[in-house]
DNA sequence: AAACTATTTTAGGCATACCTAAAAATAGTT
DNA sequence: AACTATTTTTAGGTATGCCTAAAATAGTTT
């Protein structure tokens, strides 16, 4: 019925891994989510087939199944309400929660996450603009790009951001961009990919393309 | 400098029994408190020892270092916040909010306990009328006495509950008495020490001296 | 003091979740 | 088709935290 720490980690993991199609489900792939080596990630993949948690065969990679579908969502869905929590409620910055709800994540109780989740207005997404998943699993996620893809004269608002470091979110609050911000893209040099930005009609704003791959955008136009 | 959930539960297991003197610290009494064996207690004392948070010697019981005691008080100082939070701010009912807080007290940071601590107001005592240890340690509690001590015709008031089960907490629902009722002892009888009462001078209840007991009281007059 | 009882500790085992090193399978290249 | 490189798995080992059963100690009675 229930999953240790770790199983819900490397459920997680995998849930993420299928989810970004960037990457492969590859047990090296998962070594990398899980900070582990492959040859944990081996032993604990039999152990999450033995429980139908995962349909996996040797050398052939993993696929969740809808039972383990479900525990990774869950866990996801507590760890963006607790991040909305530290936020919101106790005023962390967006570069200071994801250690903390990696643990709150864990916290095992229905009635708690519910209730969290009604406190806190029930929202739509988490403070990096991820979407959270609802009480049955569902996912409203409104289609995301990034920056990098924006066109030149076009304008989008930012939702949400593909790297979720510190280092990343704390270089996006020196630069004063945050989500929701209105975003046009100026020019962009071929060479390097760089560009140059208009936020929310007043700043102008150099980026390189490393960072607009990391910006994530809705609503193009 | 950090310890496992594991060691976090014998350290707090340990400094309630040392509180509490009704028990003395004996290897069986943190066995039954942290729900284990004798055996594996004996095991969890030696690595305690090793880390100089308890003083430990083979047959002669346990006391709890500076250090011990730190982080226990630590643990129990969280516990409690967490269960403010969980009836004030999520509405949980006083008997439900136990196994969620025995969970959340192992989550780790600093800033989030103080941001916590500030969110919800910087509370004293817990929903079971339990002091809340401050930030440095510090804890202070008001002179509690078992409501089975008062004399017949004095009057206080409830301040706290010495059977921390769902069960005797339902039962109190059930009665209506709850923290910050002025009681009354009306009358006790000699045979088996039930007593009648009158709280908040509206409601006479009969009590048996098994609940008088459990329910704590401060300031008799 | 000896004997008995209760408590505590040791000894030896088990499951989890990790590790390194070596072997096996797969994928890519010539 | 053979060879090489990479990935994955197996084999064997470690630390944690628990267990049962047996031995050691302490406490109490006669």
């Amino acid at each position: 019925m229930s999953q240790t720490h770790s199983e819900e980690n490397y459920l997680k993991a995998i849930w993420k891994l299928v989810e970004n199609p960037g990457e492969n489900v590859s047990t090296n792939a998962i070594a990398a989510a899980v900070n582990t080596k492959a040859a944990s990630v081996t032993d604990m993949l039999k152990k999450l087939a033995d429980k139908k948690l995962i349909s996996y065969e040797r050398y052939k990679g993993v696929t969740l199944t809808a039972k383990g579908k479900r525990f990774a969502v869950e866990v996801v869905r507590k760890h963006r309400l607790w991040e909305v929590f530290l936020v919101d409620q106790l005023k962390f910055k967006w570069d200071e929660v994801h250690d903390i709800a990696e643990q709150l994540e864990h916290i095992q109780s229905n009635a708690l996450t519910e209730k969290l989740d009604k406190f806190l207005g029930f929202p739509k997404v988490d403070p990096h603009g991820d979407p959270i998943p609802d009480k049955d699993g569902k996912i409203s996620g409104q289609h995301q790009v990034p920056l990098s893809q924006l066109e030149t004269g076009k304008k989008a608002i930012m939702t949400g951001v593909a790297d979720h470091s510190a280092l990343f979110l704390q270089f996006l609050d020196k630069k004063e961009i945050k989500l929701g911000d209105a975003i046009e893209l100026k020019e962009k040099t071929d060479y390097d990919h760089s560009m140059v930005i208009l936020v929310n009609k007043k700043k102008t704003i150099q980026i390189s393309n490393e960072v607009a791959k990391n910006i994530l955008i809705s609503g193009m136009k």
